[in-house]
DNA sequence: CGTGGGTTTGAGTACTGTCAAAGTCGGTGG
DNA sequence: CCACCGACTTTGACAGTACTCAAACCCACG
């Protein structure tokens, strides 16, 4: 899904007022996304402004000290957010859904690169026009700021998860949590997918990609999940939580 | 400082209208806190609604998991922000320093406790009425939000700390980032004040107080700091800053 | 001068990292 | 159809950093 000039590929949806499907009335998104704060009409105003880019995997959205020309809205697949340091270690802040907003802060800069970890469909939307639709509707930046004060609460959530646990919680952690925010986007499941390799957990973690892999290896055969192609099956998810909560 | 009840003691500060000193107009922390982004008329409707708050060192302002009645900026002093883990293990999240604003994100809980390290002063800003306020000051809000984004950059950094760093790493990191808090309050100093002990340090860092305390004799005993009361002297700041940046 | 909280130092252990090699899987091309 | 290749993952042996437990130390305070 490369486009010829190598960058993501735009497609201006074209329909904006006659549309009838693919706006952002229809969108699978809108209502566990930052636009379910809009009305009908407003979503007009976006939509004006939105534009859909599709990544291949392994396909970057932004990187790291870019500057920011838009903000995005993730209507399909998983990225992976990440920093690189002076020293060339890898630090994966985190894992963006379906239904994720990118670029909440509004600032200048993206502090993160954003990789497609599968394929990947996002609404762009250009970053001054956003800011001027949020400049006249408080309620949009009410649901960003709200949408802030989650991220704040994840961000220090997994600091509080990388402070001082054990590899075996932190994995249970990782994959108690990841169930759960599948749950709340109505995608609860007994298996797990994993679009991300062991090295990216083993980068969000603080662990090494060998010390993921055996503690997965040793999760299976106590009997706790089960390793299956492209995820896991949770078989004793209480197990499981309990690890994580201890 | 303990007020009869064994809560922080609330002065409402009386002058508001008449006031000459001690309003928000003269607050020293205007200019570095929220309150910059408000009109001289608009700090008038901000002091009516706000409290001057004080604390003794190791009296709570707000505990993890109340009802966030209130948001509070600090004018006064340093107070440490932390979760208690079920096991009994505790997570500093961060410190507040002077400027600060605690209750950005709005939310309808507290995440953390927040405690005073030294003597603290707060304004304190009844929450439904800060909400009114910030309804109809849609510049407020931005300014939360800007302040909003800070904080979660600040949380990532502090993450990417966490993650896969030595613990002499660690300490390096902090107090370099420490000195630059200072220094952006306009209170540069080869000599940095910490407030927090060694175990708030640990707890911090994800640390053990008897690795915090080896690294910082070390750090003595190899002339990049030199430990004094109540605090360090950085010796050698360049040397430090390339330990913390590795 | 004794007490208590916080800090420093020491000795031994264990978890996780490092280095190295083997194994698995999917894709490609003969 | 099968062999080969490369990327990723798993497994093993060993080493090192940071943790645990324990004791000494320091200093402010009564």
């Amino acid at each position: 899904m490369l486009s010829p000039t190598g960058h993501p590929a735009a497609h201006d949806d074209g329909c904006h007022h006659g549309r009838s499907t693919g706006g952002c009335v229809d969108c699978k998104v809108r209502l566990i996304s930052v636009c379910a704060a809009l009305t009908i009409d407003e979503l007009d105003g976006l939509e004006a402004i939105s534009q859909v880019v599709e990544l291949a995997p392994r396909q970057a959205l932004f990187a790291q000290g870019e500057e920011a020309g838009a903000v995005y809205n993730i209507t399909e697949g998983t990225l992976r957010l990440f920093r690189l340091l002076p020293d060339g270690r890898r630090h994966v802040m985190g894992f963006a859904l379906i239904g994720d907003f990118l670029g909440l802060a509004l600032a200048e800069r993206f502090t993160v690169t954003a990789e497609a970890l599968s394929p990947v469909r996002v609404c762009r939307f250009e970053r001054a026009a956003f800011k001027a639709l949020v400049a006249e509707r408080p309620s949009l930046l009410e649901r960003l700021h709200e949408r802030a004060g989650c991220e704040l609460r994840l961000a220090q959530d997994q600091m509080t998860l990388l402070s001082r646990r054990t590899a075996e919680e932190k994995v249970a952690i990782f994959l108690v949590g990841l169930r759960e925010r599948y749950a709340r986007l109505g995608q609860a499941s007994v298996t797990l997918e994993l679009p991300m390799g062991r090295q990216d957990i083993a980068d969000h973690l603080g662990l090494t990609i060998e010390t993921v892999s055996r503690i997965i290896t040793r999760l299976d055969r106590e009997r706790m999940i089960l390793v299956v192609p492209g995820g896991v099956r949770l078989i004793d998810p209480a197990r499981l939580e309990r690890l994580a909560a201890s």
